[in-house]
DNA sequence: AATCCTTATTGAACTTGACTCGAAAATGCC
DNA sequence: GGCATTTTCGAGTCAAGTTCAATAAGGATT
């Protein structure tokens, strides 16, 4: 009985570290040659097993890809939690410039992650990274911004979804530009002026004090014209006055 | 001699002929299938040729991609050109409201061949779509904030990369935010405020009246209390005039 | 310990699909 | 018409993902 009960955790044990054997080697042959470059039989000899017995853990290459992927995106999920515990400031801009270069680190960091997850979902439609995995990540984004319209330090009017796109959209594009154009390790230097902006942006368009009107021209210059009106009348005034 | 030249143009149009025949189809099968979903005797078929004969005209198959990527963006290009030459009005912020909705129309509209674009240039390093495709296409916008700096209407230490990414990348992730949840074809009304926001977002943080200082609440209360104080002082005048 | 049964592993065989190549058809030229 | 060049073709090659029948390993039963 006991032997049994040994036994069966140990099995069970071995099978879990060959799963993540196999999870590891493709996680470094799938990031070193992208989808169609990775070779399932290079997979299969770094994890030290036969070609078919990954067959026997993964549906096919795809579903192991997506195995991979899934266990990115959760890894980075809780890394953005903790980045928002350990954020101890309250402020909403305080906050949003933490995530935004913990994200925008990452994207540079990991951008053979972040384009293999696209890659996947484009190439092939029925296996992609569920939409879950990708909503849990943003979710992180929406709770914060949540929470500043709560505290009164964000406009109620804003749309969480539009403020979402343009955070991670921004993000994402900027990410590729300072990959594009910085070759050094210097990266921090380079992240700065684009989270900067980031922040300065979301005060600009997103902050309260804009919350019951667009501040644009038009009210600017009608409160200027306004303003030259009764200052001429004044003046038309004041000369029949002391006429 | 006649018959000569003749069969030459002929030949020669035959031959475009064919190779656009060739690009169609493979258009066609590609955004049906994806770039992997695709296949070459598919497209051959498609084009009423042999499968052999694709190999005359293009390298590999990648290459056939590229080229349908190609003409596509130069399309594009050429697309968004005229449309900031047909709109006639100046200012800088109805012309970039303009690219917006085209920008983020075509997005949607062709959303297929934008994700086949980055999903090649993931997968297949060697081959993918010109830098310089992209670059010719973003020049539209980059040309347009140049004006807009000349112009004034823009901050001058503004960094255009930055604004583009701004502009693009919240673009692309609404874009896909839209396709996401819209199913209806009454796309437009869903891009209106996408649209709006992205002007109002320029407006606020690259609006050159922050070039100074931000526009905040006391700018309009102490023109408010100038107005207050003229008022005062024209509702005393008044008294004292007709008493 | 021997036997039996269940499960895991394997790599050779199968399949699919991009690509090659030699032959044949078409075209151009005199 | 006859020779040269170009173009087309699809059967054959090759590479890589996937299957499967045989084998090995592990565990239960006697």
């Amino acid at each position: 009985m006991a032997t049994k009960a040994v036994n069966l955790e140990t099995q069970r044990a071995k099978l879990e570290r060959k799963e993540r054997a196999i999870l590891d080697a493709a996680r470094a042959v799938f990031v070193e040659h992208g989808f169609d470059g990775a070779r399932v039989s290079e997979i299969a000899r770094h994890a030290s097993i036969g070609e078919g017995t990954i067959y026997s853990y993964y549906e096919s290459k795809a579903e192991l890809m997506l195995a991979v992927l899934q266990q990115f995106w959760d890894g980075l999920t809780l890394e953005a939690e903790a980045v928002m515990a350990s954020t101890n400031v309250e402020g909403f801009f305080e906050r949003l410039q933490a995530l935004a270069q913990y994200h925008l680190n990452t994207v540079i960091e990991n951008g053979d992650f972040i384009n293999l997850t696209f890659a996947l979902r484009r190439n092939n439609s029925e296996v992609s990274v569920s939409r879950d995995h990708l909503r849990h990540y943003v979710a992180v984004f929406d709770q914060l911004f949540r929470r500043g319209q709560d505290r009164g330090e964000l406009r109620q009017d804003a749309i969480l979804w539009q403020a979402r796109d343009v955070f991670y959209g921004t993000l994402e594009y900027s990410a590729r530009s300072i990959e594009m154009t910085m070759d050094g390790e210097r990266h921090l230097r380079q992240q700065k002026p684009v989270v900067d902006q980031m922040v300065s942006l979301f005060q600009a368009h997103y902050g309260a004090q804009h919350e019951t009107t667009t501040i644009d021209e038009s009210d600017l210059t009608r409160l200027s014209s306004q303003l030259d009106s009764l200052s001429e009348k004044f003046d038309n005034l004041d000369k029949r006055l002391s006429r």
